[in-house]
DNA sequence: ACATTTTGTGTATAAATTACTATAATAACC
DNA sequence: GGTTATTATAGTAATTTATACACAAAATGT
C-alpha cells in the first residue's frame, strides 16, 4: 500500500422506521464544517478491527443509544469526487427498527436527530440524498422477506399498516383485498383489535415464526 | 484518518464465460508467497484515482490484455481475518465475456491463466472460493436481464446453449419446451443453423435490440 | 340517528408457470 | 444406402398466480 493511495473507507447507514403511516429515515444534523447545519446519514470511517457491520453498529450506538439492529448490505459508492475534500469510498447499509423498540431503547446522546418521511427529505451533505434514495429502492426486494421486514413493524400491527409500508416503498397504490390475500400467508392473527382510532377497528396480526428462511 | 487504521481495500473480479456448455471463471495462478502455486481471482488494491470499476478493469487489462467489459457490483467481504496477514476489505464484481470476444481480443500477458468450470474449481487463496461461489449465486438475478447476460453468449447461439447456461447457474434442470417459450421473447432468429455437430442442427438466435432496460 | 371513516370479505377473469410426448432434421456408423 | 443416435421443434391441458371490482360491518363525531 502506497501512502499516496490512502483512501478513506466509510460505512453509511440508512436506518428506517415506520411511524404514523410514513416510512422514515434517521438523519443527523451536522454541527461542524463543511456543510455545518446540513442533515446527513449516520456515517463512520471503518477501523481496522471492525467489519462493515461492526462499524455501522458502533456508530448507531453513539447516535441513538442502542445497536441491536439487523443490517443488510446495500451498495458501494466509489466516485472519485463524491467527497471533494478527501478520497472516500462508502458502503451503504440498510437497517430497520420498529417504532416501539425505538421508543423503548433509544437514549439521549446529544445529537440532533430527525426521522424524516422519505417524501420530505432535506438537502443533505455530499451524495447522501443519492444514497438514501438508492437504499429506498433497495428496500423493494425485502418487502416479502418476512425475516427482515418484520424488524420495521411493531410486534403486532394492522394489515393496512403493512400495506401502507409496501405502498411507500413501491411508490404505487395496492388493492386492499389482493394485498391481504398475499400478506396473510406470512401472518397470524393476534386476536387483538386496535380500538381508539376512527373507523372500524383493525385486527392486529403478527409475522408467523419460521418463515423458513 | 488514523495511521493505525490503514486498511487495504481490494477489488476482486469474477469474470465468467461460457464455453463447451460449461460456465467458467477466470483464475490466475499465483507465483509468489504466500499461497504460491494456488489459484486466485483477479485482484487489485484500489488506488486513489480509481472507482471500483476502474480498478477491476485496470487489473483485467493486465491479466487478459483487454478491458471493455461490463461489470456489476456483487458483494463486500469485510471479515477481520479474511486475510490473516493484512487487514483487507474486498468488494467483488461480476463480469461476463463471451468466448468469441475472448478469443479475438485476449493478448498474452505472461500470467498463467485458467478458465475453470464452476463445478471443478481448485482450492484457492484466502476466501476466494467463498467469493466465487457467492458470485455464481448472484448471477441468478441476471439470467433474465438480457442487457447484461447477453455479454456471456456469442452474438448468435442456440437456445439450448442459453438453456444450459441457465441450468448451470440455477443448478437445476429445465424443461426444453417451457424454456424455449420464455426465452423466445428476448430473442430473434438469425436465420443461420449451426451444422457440423451431431444431431439436428439448431437454429441460431440473437438477443433482440432494445430489451428496454 | 345519521354521516363519516376505516376494516373485512369473495368471485370471475386474465396471465404466467408447469407438466407432458411425438415428430423432424441431421450426423455417425455400419 | 439404410439404420441408429442425437438434438431440435412444436401444442395443449392443468395449475398457480395476479388482477379487477362492490358492499356490508364496526367504530367515531356531531
Amino acid at each position: 500500500m502506497n501512502s499516496e493511495d490512502i483512501i478513506g473507507f466509510e460505512v453509511i447507514t440508512n436506518l428506517f422506521t415506520f411511524h404514523k403511516n410514513k416510512l422514515r429515515v434517521l438523519l443527523i444534523k451536522r454541527d461542524y464544517e463543511p456543510f455545518k447545519g446540513y442533515w446527513m446519514l449516520p456515517t463512520k470511517l471503518i477501523s481496522a478491527n471492525e467489519t462493515i457491520f461492526d462499524c455501522a453498529l458502533n456508530r448507531l450506538e453513539k447516535v441513538i443509544g442502542f445497536n441491536d439492529i439487523n443490517l443488510k448490505q446495500c451498495n458501494i459508492f466509489s466516485d472519485i469526487d463524491r467527497n471533494p475534500n478527501n478520497r472516500v469510498i462508502a458502503v451503504s447499509l440498510i437497517g430497520l427498527v420498529d417504532i416501539e423498540t425505538l421508543f423503548n431503547k433509544r437514549k439521549y446522546t446529544g445529537y440532533e436527530l430527525g426521522w424524516f418521511p422519505i417524501g420530505e427529505l432535506p438537502k443533505m451533505v455530499y451524495d447522501h440524498n443519492l444514497i438514501v434514495n438508492d437504499a429506498i429502492d433497495n428496500l423493494k426486494k425485502y418487502l416479502d422477506d418476512a425475516n427482515f421486514i418484520k424488524n420495521i413493524l411493531p410486534f403486532e400491527f394492522a394489515i393496512s399498516e403493512y400495506q401502507k409500508l409496501n405502498e411507500e416503498v413501491l411508490k404505487i397504490k395496492l388493492d386492499r383485498r389482493n394485498f391481504r390475500k398475499k400478506a396473510i400467508n406470512l401472518l397470524e392473527n393476534s386476536g387483538i383489535k386496535n380500538s381508539g382510532k376512527n373507523g372500524r377497528p383493525a385486527e392486529l396480526y403478527r409475522f408467523k415464526e419460521n418463515n423458513y428462511e
